[in-house]
RNA sequence: GGACGAUUAGCUCAGCUGGCUAGAGCAUCCGCUUGACGUGCGGAAGGUCAUAGGUUCGAGUCCUAUAUCGUCCACCA
């Protein structure tokens, strides 16, 4: 079989090429099969107008490891994707495009709008798909659904309208978040807070019946034109007298009067609070209680409707400054302050957002939180890591009612026809013709569409055939774990759980594994306006998928934001690269017929029996880890195994018996090295997909593909504790004498010989060759004392040996004395707190026992080398 | 105002249930045509694990304060 491979990897050809043969194999399908255990993702679906930004790269590569590392072990593992229609989002983006040609929505109406829409889907929408295939991603493509197809849409009416008839949605006139630019309600999620520079405004309102004045203090002057009352605190001695009086609005020349609640902090301001209903959820609530009107003053966009008298038509912020020039200049105005405060912005367009009351429909919260919270609190839902459940508790348990009502064209149009004989409102299932209470056909639909994330939160059922009760859902639902960051936790997660909980009786998935942001290498959010963002794409073009999907798996834990460094993907582009050519090294030592299986043990050697024996250590703890999400833990275990372990030990220790004469010997020799390779390969391929499947295709294999190859399992068998300690002695010799050459600059041409005294005399003697080789002595001789003239002799020690080489004029007698105090000192120091710990009786009555044998241990090796390092000492002073 | 996170080598970060003589990548320095790889090999230097207390035989790891930075939630006009 021996292969001539390049001798660089070159991720650009193989990638592609692979992932078709993945696809055509059919190995992310997966189809409901009762004899075996399902494992299910769904993906959080991109926005169909997106495009692959490093947010992806990270939720997707820790979705494709869980689900390759699942199906290796033998689930049914699916992992379903999708695109959602991203209400605002998208429609922004196909207005902007008909701004182009100068034309708005309302120009071509809804229905033409809406095929543009779809026209723009039809041929923008895969983008994000084939994007997502270059990172290796090894969903269901089969399945792929789209959040407004006919599925997503039936499910979405059905839980419409059965929380309708629950009595758990309902429209109603409330204070509700504005967007004057998108021109629609949003939910309380969707506003951002931005901590901004303001004013304000001091001014006077007088009594109506010329007693006096109070003064009001507001951040918004221009919604005075819409205030309806004052409120005072009622313990408030200051303005005990006016209350139930009235003043007079300035400007409006209106007369509003004084209420007293307990809403007015008396130690704020003057402790007089202008009240503003319809603009202001808190005045709104003190409204209610005190009969207060409610007047409205600015439009849908944002600008001054007919109740502002002579502001109409004004922008919001003109207005303000008409509004505090007039008031100045008739004298109303008090004081200016500077104040920054908390202003509420769209998250979309990141304009600020007028609390404006509107007629809107809302999903009634209370009810549907309470078993919400109750499977976070049980453990049916678990967040990894823990800390993210309290963040959900405490958004859970302070919820309040959801606006679900977007004034958009594109989304789910929602399903209430107005009746317009009777006012009554008929939601249903089926379009409606007729109003269902009092027949008649004048009725009207509803224009308004719903939040996007009201089908998003159906996304794990939905997307299975619910309300169908297919085979899909019964099988695959609940799902398994969802993976996604932090910051739509409230967005997304919280409702699908609750969702979940409400229409198929279950949470939807048992685990929620959290990410954290992908910042820039200067911990900045990677955004447009900065300029700053990474390409995935770029960088899978240079460095290959793996490495990319390495360097969001590293040096990563779940929940905390990374940093983002291309040296990074260059790092483990050169791993790839390691693992390449350690691959062609043992394919290049293959025949036609070599097998991947392990020799008869008999024939194992030491080498062999330490590096099974390490592989067997990395299968149990790699596989617990992905077991509790630590993927990071797990690839950098991989990763070292493979470089330390594998490559820079184990292919060293094999050298000599693969170029021997003996053909038994390197078989054996041959065949570990093929089969460590392979469960290497099995190990790494979830982490590292394309080259550890392009390497296993070449090898010696049974099975087609290396994506549907068994995990790994660890094996009493091949557990060689005492080998494996017994090879470490010679690796400590190995490295000890490497040291001193480096020291001592001696460079490896330079070959020497090397007397060992040691207590292990067998293993130094099975493991001359290693010594020769690694540590570049010419003979190795033991010893069954110390030598006696240690003229122009070398020392060093290790835990097991002692160890001598005659370096002749090269030891310079000064430096070799500094060299062992300096080694003294530590050793003398290392004993000190271990014997420290003996001698404390409390520590060997209370610490196990198995730790107290350990420090023994190691205080009478730590002996021996004091011991060890003061004959050298003291020979060398004699030379010196 | 409330909650949470971070603080470990020059830089960026790991370190899971307390046993560590504290690790990695990058950067630095020294040496190497060692029959897979210079995208490499061997070696070195670099840390009182933010500070102060406490629990414990034992603390980077647990507890309590403090400081600095950051995030989220709520919000007084």
């Amino acid at each position: 079989m021996a292969r001539e491979l390049p001798k660089v990897y070159e991720p650009q050809q193989v990638e592609s090429q692979i992932y078709d043969m993945w696809q055509k194999g059919g190995y992310f399908h997966a189809e409901a099969d009762e004899s075996k255990k399902p494992f299910t993702i769904v993906m959080p679906p991109p926005n169909v107008t997106g495009q692959l930004h490093m947010g992806h790269a990270m939720d997707a590569t820790l979705q494709d490891t869980l689900i390759r590392f699942k199906r290796m072990q033998g689930y049914n593992a699916l992992w379903i994707p999708g695109v959602d229609h991203a209400g605002i989002a998208t429609q922004i983006k196909v207005e902007e495009e008909l701004r182009k040609e100068g034309l708005t929505r309302y120009d071509l109406g809804r229905e033409k709008f809406l095929e543009r829409v779809w026209d723009w889907k039809q041929k923008y929408g895969n983008r994000i798909v084939e994007q997502q295939k270059k990172l290796g991603a090894s969903c269901d493509w089969d399945r792929a659904r789209f959040t407004m197809d006919e599925g997503c849409s039936r499910a979405v009416r059905e839980v419409f309208v059965s929380l309708y008839e629950k009595g758990l949605i309902y429209k109603g006139s409330r204070i509700i978040n504005w967007c004057p630019h998108c021109v629609t309600a949003l939910s309380d999620a969707e506003v951002e807070y931005v901590d901004k520079p303001g004013h304000l405004w001091h001014i006077r309102y007088p009594l109506a019946d010329g007693t006096g004045e109070v003064v009001v203090a507001t951040t918004r002057p221009e919604t005075m034109l819409g205030d309806t009352g004052v409120c005072v605190n009622p313990n408030d001695e200051r303005y005990k007298d006016i209350v139930g009086k009235k003043v007079i609005l300035p400007l409006v020349n209106k007369e509003i009067p004084v209420v007293a609640d307990d809403y007015a902090e008396m130690e704020f301001g003057t402790g007089c609070v202008k009240m503003t209903p319809a603009h202001d959820p808190n005045d709104f609530e003190v409204g209610l209680r005190h009969n207060l009107e409610v007047i409205r003053v600015l439009d849908d966009k944002g600008v001054m409707n007919d109740f502002g008298g002579k502001y109409q038509g004004m922008d919001r912020y003109d207005a303000r400054k008409a509004i505090v020039a007039d008031l100045e200049e008739q004298g109303y105005l008090v004081k200016v302050e500077d104040y920054s405060h908390n202003v509420g912005t769209c998250y979309r367009c990141h304009r600020d957002v007028e609390p404006i009351i509107s007629a809107q429909w809302f999903v009634k919260m209370q009810p549907l939180a309470k078993e919400a919270i109750r499977v976070v609190k049980e453990g049916e839902t678990k967040f990894v890591p823990e800390r993210f459940s309290k963040t959900y508790m405490n958004w859970m348990e302070n919820v309040r009612d959801w606006c679900i009502s977007r004034q958009l064209w594109w989304g789910h149009q929602i399903p209430a026809w107005t009746c317009a004989d009777c006012g009554h409102i008929t939601v249903s299932r089926e379009d409606a013709t007729v109003c269902e209470k009092c027949g008649s056909h004048n009725i009207q639909r509803e224009e308004d569409v719903l939040d996007t994330w009201f089908s998003s939160a159906l996304w794990p059922f939905e997307t299975l055939g619910w309300p169908e009760k297919t085979k899909d859902f019964n099988y695959f639902y609940p799902t398994d774990v969802l993976v996604t960051g932090y910051d739509i936790i409230f967005f997304w997660v919280a409702r699908m759980i609750f969702s979940g909980c409400e229409h198929t009786g279950k949470t939807p998935f048992h685990t929620v594994l959290i990410h954290g942001l992908v910042r820039d290498n200067l911990g900045r959010k990677m955004s447009k306006s900065l300029g700053n963002g990474i390409d995935p794409l770029e960088m899978i073009d240079k460095y290959g998928c793996d490495a990319l999907r390495m360097n969001m798996v590293t040096s990563n834990s779940p929940g905390n934001d990374m940093r983002f460094f291309v040296e990074r993907c260059e790092a483990m582009r050169n791993f790839a690269n390691k693992l390449w050519n350690a691959s062609r090294y043992v394919m290049m030592n293959l025949s036609e017929d070599s097998k991947n299986e392990l020799p008869a043990l008999s024939s194992l050697e030491i080498a062999d029996k330490w590096v099974l024996s390490k592989l067997n250590t990395l299968i149990a703890e790699v596989t617990e880890n992905m077991d509790r999400y630590e993927l990071g833990v797990a690839v950098q275990k991989i990763y070292d195994f493979i470089w330390d372990t594998y490559c820079d030990w184990y292919i060293e220790l094999t050298k000599a018996r693969l170029y021997s004469e003996d053909a038994g010997r390197k078989q054996t020799a041959l065949q570990v090295l093929t089969y460590v390779l392979d469960q290497i390969l099995r190990l790494l391929h979830p982490f590292m997909p394309f080259i550890t499947e392009e390497i296993w295709q070449s090898l010696p294999h049974e099975g087609e593909a290396l994506i549907v190859a068994k995990w790994p399992e660890a094996c009493q068998d091949l557990a060689f504790k005492a080998e494996e300690s017994l090879m470490e002695s010679v690796m400590d010799a190995i490295r000890a004498i490497r040291n001193r050459r480096s020291e001592m600059n001696v460079p490896p041409s330079k070959k020497a010989a090397l007397y060992v005294l040691t207590a292990k005399p067998q293993v130094f003697q099975e493991g001359e060759g290693f010594i020769q080789r690694l540590a570049y002595a010419d003979s190795v001789t033991l010893l069954d004392k110390e030598p006696e003239n240690l003229d122009g002799m070398v020392t060093c020690a290790t835990a097991d040996a002692k160890l001598y080489i005659p370096m002749g004029q090269l030891v310079d007698v000064a430096k070799e004395l500094e060299r062992i105090a300096k080694e003294l000192d530590k050793a003398r120091k290392n004993l000190a707190s271990l014997e420290g710990k003996l001698s404390n009786e409390k520590f060997t009555s209370r610490a196990p026992e198995n730790v107290v044998a350990d420090i023994r241990d190691k205080a009478a090796k730590a002996r021996d080398l004091i011991a060890s390092l003061e004959g050298s000492e003291a020979a060398m002073k004699k030379l010196g």
